[in-house]
DNA sequence: CTAGGTGCAAATTTTTTGCACATGC
DNA sequence: GCATGTGCAAAAAATTTGCACCTAG
């Protein structure tokens, strides 16, 4: 579990189907996706699976869109934009905002709070959808 | 529907429950404060009363957290700092970070898309857990 | 009378979990 | 053999919804 060479087949597919999309896909969008090359896999463990690489810090959650959680395993700071008629969820460049610790140091002295990781979401509409 | 001066009782209600605290509260938590009060309330009417107030504008849904939806009647924009311990929502003050309509402009511009609002949350420990 | 609001409980939906079995080292 | 991973199905938990009633205007 420490490196990725030890994960199990069914892990590193789970991992690698998060990994190949900028879909942010939630748990059944990856079992869907894989149940044609995995006629084994059983939803439970995509759950599992993915709850296991927000621990170790191979993914994180990026938000509930429609009552259901939705995953990145791009770890790269970055801000997020969501669609408020399609739900589509876009990576942003990173450089559009950059809040960086001189901000997180001010608000740990002024705020009495120790802030490790922040998290920026644009909501509008996407190309498609204006 | 259309004034706050249209509500019924336990709409008003609801409201000011929400209004009243920077707790972020979730639909249970309002239930059980204003049961006491208001004996023949029940858990669905907060949640469609807690719907209405985001189609109409008077609230935001801050996240979720454990599970739960946690709601804001403060429209003000203002970043958020969930504590990754106690897993509090506390407000910081709108100063510490301004995108502002410049920004959105650029993203308009250089991403195709039209961006209506943003949301920004710090994580991190609070005063008590840290 | 009409439209909107509500209680209640059932239904829906997503996620988690217990347990027995499988697999790799 | 042991620790970890998994399938399966049941359970848990949060939210939504259908329906009958109720209340204000």
């Amino acid at each position: 579990m420490q490196s990725k060479r030890n994960f199990s087949a069914k892990r590193e597919a789970i991992y690698a189907a998060l990994a190949s999309t900028t879909l942010h896909p939630s748990a059944e969008w990856v079992y869907e996706q894989l149940k044609p090359e995995l006629p084994g896999l059983s939803l439970g463990t995509v759950y599992r699976n993915l709850s296991v690489f927000k621990e170790i810090g191979l993914a994180r959650s990026v938000g509930i869109i429609n009552g259901q959680e939705r995953f990145d395993a791009n770890m790269m700071q970055h801000p997020h934009f969501i669609c408020q008629k399609c739900f589509r969820i876009l990576d942003l460049p990173a450089g559009y905002y950059s809040p960086g610790k001189n901000l997180y140091k001010m608000l740990e002295r002024e705020c009495d709070i120790s802030v490790e990781m922040h998290s920026m979401t644009f909501y509008g509409l996407c190309s498609r959808c204006r």
